[in-house]
RNA sequence: GGAAGUUUAGCUCAGCUGGGAGAGCAUCUGCCUUACAAGCAGGAGGUCAUAGGUUCGAGCCCUAUAACUUCCACCA
């Protein structure tokens, strides 16, 4: 082994043995299954830490129930990221002085297929370098073709049930992509704007209403003012005409509860064509849609003469008219929220239009229904709350998308009218009247509405595939609590409705990973960290284990790159603790430990080691990986490093076969556990150092992962010997005497103790002794006196031994013993504690209170000694 | 407007069913002791956001307040 911990050396080896080895592929099987679906990535280019994040908990998971013994199936995938990757496209062409509709449908997602087969490669072998163990000879991608039979046969499910509609929606809509996008996607931002009040004069010239208005340019689609019935202010005008500035056309006044009082002027102009609110005034009161605004963002001829300007641009020269006509009244500051498109950037505008929807509301019932009753479970609990709040609000599915790559609506329409939806592309007929000239629909499906099929269009759906039988229902699902709204609920409810089952029983929610100060990550600020080049820095397993050490589930990460040197620094420390012990254990004759006649430390180490294996066990359990990694780092440096391995330099250096043969099997039988419990986090360095044991399987991901000893008569009282080396060295600090200088230690006891008597070269080796043996009288040199219950240590140290600053040592201990002697007494004599506190805890007060009374009665005689 | 979360050492955070406040980093002191100086040993550092309440007992449970964060909805 190499002197410290280099995971270059080895970690891309490792990696390709796994695979030659076929360790990840899997069939189903008499055992039990256990499977995980992988979120489908992205494919736009490079993976980022939240990649990493997600995909580790993933593989620990499934290497830890691999381990176990289940069937284990990871499924990976890959999302075509419609409208991200058509937007990279559209540009890339753009460079070539094209636009998408010169070079054609055909031809464009030709250019989509050949990004898809060239960035697959690229985020997988990313992933790869992170060491997941998933089945790759699955690997799914949302347009493969059993993918898109999946999505067509679902959608004409829903077409000839009538869950399909074609209606006419305010959606949001980014005139920079071109297409409609959802509202998840269309982010609210804070602006500072104005408000614009306008001056709408009344047709019979009666005086005029002032509105206020944040969008001046949408004035040409005006159809109406709207007032409160009940504002006094107005009643009696409700119904009369008004002439709408820059157009001088009459639109009405009218009376709707939609209006607020309080608000500006207490009168909104009533723009039905882009604001949803007044889209649902526009209907209650039938009026007409004006669209001033078209699809790339400029006026129409409904402006006038101000058509084909930018509709922000519009705004000043819009101003300008208003002021020169008279109309506007004044112009004041405001601070109010305005959608954006999350891709672009740019404003997105409400538009009315035609789109195709899913009706929710009856689809959505079961998935409720899932984890109210308690068959899915989010972890963490809380966010089962933004589950049903979302569903219990659920609006119709806008699925159709401006857009090309993607999977189109399967919906045809022939010459004589009759609107279908096929299944199969090959269709050439339409089933009623058999025209064959049909003309497909033009847009393409939301991408959640392929992602929303994943669990079971991954496994062969809608083929009734062996896998589908074995692995479906999946067992777990690991994202982050940003889709849970759009993606997890869909998942639910389609594998519901289209499984009869739910998709996933355990839904485990991680936080997002943001940069070390909190804020999010994004190439905007140049403030991501690539996981990449944390690899190569410092490991995978290092990047894994910092993402993930510590971690509390749901709640959001703040990493920089510090944390990844950190976790590779104790990597090292593990790495470092194997090499001693390999150096040690080489050729050695394996005895099971159960035949072993065990000391002390022996039995210490083994039950500190299987309170862990509890412990990690249950905590995986529990999906709490943070914990159960803290509960690993924890063992190894401070109870196999600090203490075990030095205590068993006394024995490997000793002269007593028996007792150095045992240890050499202690330490090797903890170290091949502790591999084993570590291995689904940091897969790579322990493969490596498993496969320098003496005695090993083919590969440590194969062995079983340790469950509770079976040895005998494991306790922790060797942790007595602890105390007293800590209480050694804790004086000799105090009298700063060096770590290099070593001291006799005598030891005097009250009554014989079989623990002492037995570890006197390991108190000596720890606690930097020279000579250390039990002596039945006080020693006549000057020492400093150590009292430990029914023990008193002696360390001659000379004439470092300063009287005064032994009574202060005294002293103080004296003090700490009294504050817990009154702590006790207080609690003892307050009756509420001793009639109502469990008996054993008040058993326990008292032996503590009889015990800190003995050690009070020592200290005292001894400073008057002094 | 609705909802959720956070507030504990200088920093980042643990803290289980309520029963003597913890870790890592940083800092201070001493040590290159044959696994590791990417190390070892020892120390210092806290009014558990604030105010009430429940309880024999509260970092933990309840109520209110404050600050910050996030999600959803959105008033022109």
């Amino acid at each position: 082994m190499d002197k410290s911990y280099t995971p270059e050396l080895f970690e891309k080896n490792i990696y390709n043995f796994w695979s030659q080895k076929n360790f990840f592929t899997t069939e189903p099987d008499e055992r039990e299954h256990y499977s995980i679906v992988m979120p489908p990535l992205n494919v736009t280019g490079k993976a980022h830490i939240g990649h990493a994040l997600d995909n580790t908990i993933q593989d620990i998971l499934i290497r830890a129930k691999r381990m176990q013994g289940f069937n284990t199936l990871w499924v990976p995938g890959t999302d075509h990221a419609a409208i991200a990757t058509e937007q990279v496209l559209v540009k890339d062409i753009k460079r070539n002085g094209l636009t998408k509709e010169q070079i054609g449908r055909e031809e464009f997602l030709k250019k989509g297929w050949e990004w898809y087969r060239k960035y697959t490669h690229v985020i997988c072998d990313q992933l790869k370098m992170l060491g997941v163990s998933c089945d790759w000879s699955r690997l799914a991608f949302t347009m493969d073709d059993n993918l898109n039979h999946a999505v067509r046969h679902v959608f004409c499910q829903y077409f000839n049930e009538g869950l399909i509609y074609k209606g006419k929606r305010v959606v949001n809509y980014c005139p920079s992509c071109k297409t409609t996008i959802s509202d998840n996607e269309n982010i609210h931002i804070n602006q500072s704007t104005f408000l614009w009040y306008i001056r709408y004069p009344f047709a019979d010239g009666s005086g005029d209403v002032v509105v206020a208005t944040t969008r001046p340019e949408t004035i040409f689609g005006d159809t109406a003012v709207a007032v409160n019935p009940k504002d006094k202010r107005f009643k009696d005008k409700i119904g009369k005409e008004l002439i709408l500035p820059l157009v001088n056309k009459k639109i009405k006044l009218i009376g709707d509860d939609y209006c607020e009082m309080e608000f500006g002027t207490g009168a909104v102009k009533i723009t039905p064509a882009h604001d949803p609110n007044d889209y649902e005034v526009g209907l209650r009161h039938n009026l007409d849609v004006v669209n001033c605004i078209d699809d790339d963002g400029l006026l129409t001829e409904a402006a006038g003469e101000f058509k084909g300007l930018d509709r922000i641009k519009a705004r000043d020269i819009i101003e300008k008219a208003l002021k020169d006509g008279g109309y506007l009244v004044k112009k004041e500051k405001y601070k109010n929220q305005v959608g954006t498109c999350e891709r672009c950037g740019s404003f997105t505008e409400p538009k009315i239009s035609t789109q195709w929807f899913v009706k929710m509301k009856d689809l959505v019932k079961p998935a409720i229904e899932a984890v109210k009753n308690g068959d899915l479970k989010f972890h963490p609990k809380r966010y089962e709350k933004t589950y049903l709040n979302w569903l219990e609000n659920i609006q119709d599915w806008c699925i159709s998308r401006q857009i090309w790559l993607g999977h189109r609506i399967p919906v045809f329409t022939c010459k004589n009218g009759h609107v279908f939806a096929s299944e199969f592309d090959n269709v050439d007929r339409c089933p009623v009247c058999g025209d064959c000239q049909l003309v497909q629909d033009n847009d393409v499906l939301d991408t959640w509405f392929s992602s929303a099929l994943w669990p079971f269009s991954t496994l062969g759906y809608p083929n009734k595939t062996k896998d589908l039988n074995y692995y479906y229902p999946t067992s777990t699902l690991v994202t982050g609590y940003d889709i849970i709204t759009f993606w997890v609920s869909k998942m639910v409810f389609s594998g519901l409705k289209f499984m009869g089952e739910i998709p996933f029983k355990d839904v485990v929610i991680h936080g997002l990973v943001r940069d070390i100060k909190g804020i999010k990550m994004s190439k905007h600020l140049g403030n991501g960290v690539d996981p990449i080049d944390m690899i190569e820095k410092y490991g995978a397993d290092s990047l894994r284990l910092s993402l993930v050490n510590g971690m509390s589930l749901g709640t959001d990460i703040k990493y920089g790159e510090e944390k990844a040197k950190e976790s590779k620094i104790f990597i090292n420390k593990l790495y470092n603790a194997s090499k001693f012990v390999l150096q040690n254990v080489n050729n050695i004759k394996i005895i099971p430990i159960e035949n072993l006649i065990l000391q002390s430390k022996d039995k210490w180490i083994l039950n500190e080691l299987d309170n862990l294996i509890k412990s990690v066990s249950k905590n995986l359990e529990k999906f709490n990986i943070g914990i159960a990694t803290n509960n690993l780092i924890e063992f190894t440096v401070s109870k196999f490093c600090d203490w075990y391995i030095e205590l068993s330099k006394v024995d490997l250096y000793g002269n007593d076969e028996s007792k150095k043969e045992k240890t050499q099997n202690v330490l090797y039988f903890v170290l091949d556990k502790l591999l084993k419990l570590f291995h689904p986090f940091i897969p790579f360095v322990t493969e490596y150092i498993y496969k320098e044991m003496p005695y090993h399987e083919e590969s440590i991901m194969m062995t079983k992962f340790p469950t509770k000893l079976k040895i005998k008569g494991l306790n922790n009282s060797f942790e007595q010997i602890i105390d007293l080396i800590k209480a050694i060295r804790n004086a000799r600090a105090e009298y700063n005497v060096p770590d290099n200088k070593r001291t006799n230690i005598f030891i005097k006891l009250d009554k014989t103790n079989a623990l002492i008597k037995e570890n006197l070269n390991e108190i000596s080796k720890l606690a930097y002794g020279n000579d250390c043996k039990i002596i039945d009288n006080e020693p006549q040199e000057k020492c400093v006196k150590i009292i430990n219950n029914n023990i008193k240590i002696f360390i001659p140290i000379g004439q470092l031994i300063d009287s005064d600053k032994e009574k202060d040592r005294i002293l103080k201990e004296i003090k700490n013993y009294e504050f817990e002697i009154n702590r006790s007494e207080k609690m003892l004599n307050n009756d509420g504690f001793v009639s109502k506190a469990p008996a054993s805890l008040v058993m326990k007060e008292k032996e503590k209170l009889e015990l800190n009374k003995k050690m009070l009665e020592k200290l005292k005689i001894e400073l008057d000694n002094l």
